[in-house]
DNA sequence: AACCAGGTACCTA
DNA sequence: TAGGTACATGGT
């Protein structure tokens, strides 16, 4: 069991999910009374950020031999998880740029106490990422406080405050194809092409991105093929061709199979 | 004690 | 267009 404390449109909700194996679904355990409307919008919610509704069957069918086999078979029945909002993936895959994840969390956990909220909840402080309209209103010096870099305080904040101008709308990317969601984000100031790729996978849920420059997924790479070197962003997009169409999948696989090895490295 | 980290924009030639 | 560099600081 675990818990999130969820934004919905009306109010922030806290919900309590475990797995229940007999009936392979998972049960949600809230800690309010609930609208049917509400209902809904918090259900919608938690399919899209489990990825509930994803049959794996294929991505497992394709992977029954070769290097990533072992690791694939190992994690069967992970499905992706996301963020609750492309908003909340972009800002955090933008702090997380070129930084060690742990530093890069406390950055973000810095984020949350400054513009969030952290809700108490049986003993857990439990995180709520901030809505663009309060980011919008911090300077950049705010964030400089915080240890961002300046440039990154720039991104971060400039972004939000043209989605409260209404000059961008990040939710309403859901519904475009990669290929618009590159042209809409591309030109913003602080995104590259690895930063809509992470958007795409973690925020959107797209089945089929590579962020091919990541160096969690090329050291995961190097290792899983005992590669000497770490391969290049060509050759891991050369390389992931044959993982069409599920190269999220492999990627987020990997991404697990790298932090569970930094874990044990850890442990000895 | 360097060097790297789930990159990117910016500067120079 | 291409190649080098700063960023802000923790981890190894």
């Amino acid at each position: 069991m675990f818990y999130r404390a969820i934004r919905l449109c009306s109010s922030v909700v806290v919900i309590g999910v475990s797995y229940l194996p007999k009936d392979h679904a998972l049960h949600i355990e809230v800690n309010q009374h609930l609208t049917k409307e509400e209902q809904q919008e918090l259900l919608t919610c938690i399919k899209h950020m489990w990825s509930t509704e994803v049959d794996l069957t294929p991505f497992y069918n394709q992977f029954t031999d070769g290097p990533l086999q072992p690791i694939i078979q190992k994690r069967k029945g992970l499905h992706l998880v996301l963020d609750s909002s492309i908003y909340e993936c972009l800002i955090k895959t933008i702090i997380g740029q070129q930084l060690n994840i742990s530093f890069a969390a406390t950055l973000e956990q810095r984020l949350v106490q400054l513009a969030g909220e952290e809700i108490n909840y049986k003993g857990m402080c439990l995180p709520v990422f901030p809505d663009p309209e309060k980011v919008a209103s911090l300077c950049y010096e705010d964030l400089q406080k915080l240890q961002f870099n300046r440039r990154k305080a720039e991104y971060i904040i400039d972004i939000s405050r043209l989605i409260v101008e209404g000059k961008l709308d990040l939710e309403g990317l859901m519904g475009c194809s990669e290929e618009e969601v590159m042209e809409k984000l591309l030109p913003l100031r602080g995104i590259g092409r690895w930063t809509v790729e992470c958007v795409l996978l973690f925020g959107m849920g797209k089945p089929d991105l590579l962020p091919a420059a990541d160096i969690g997924l090329r050291n995961a790479i190097a290792h899983v093929f005992e590669l000497d070197q770490k391969p290049s962003e060509e050759e891991v997009r050369k390389l992931g061709e044959q993982w069409k169409p599920y190269r999220s999948y492999v990627t987020f696989y990997l991404w697990d199979a790298i932090t569970e090895q930094k874990i044990k490295k850890k442990q000895i």
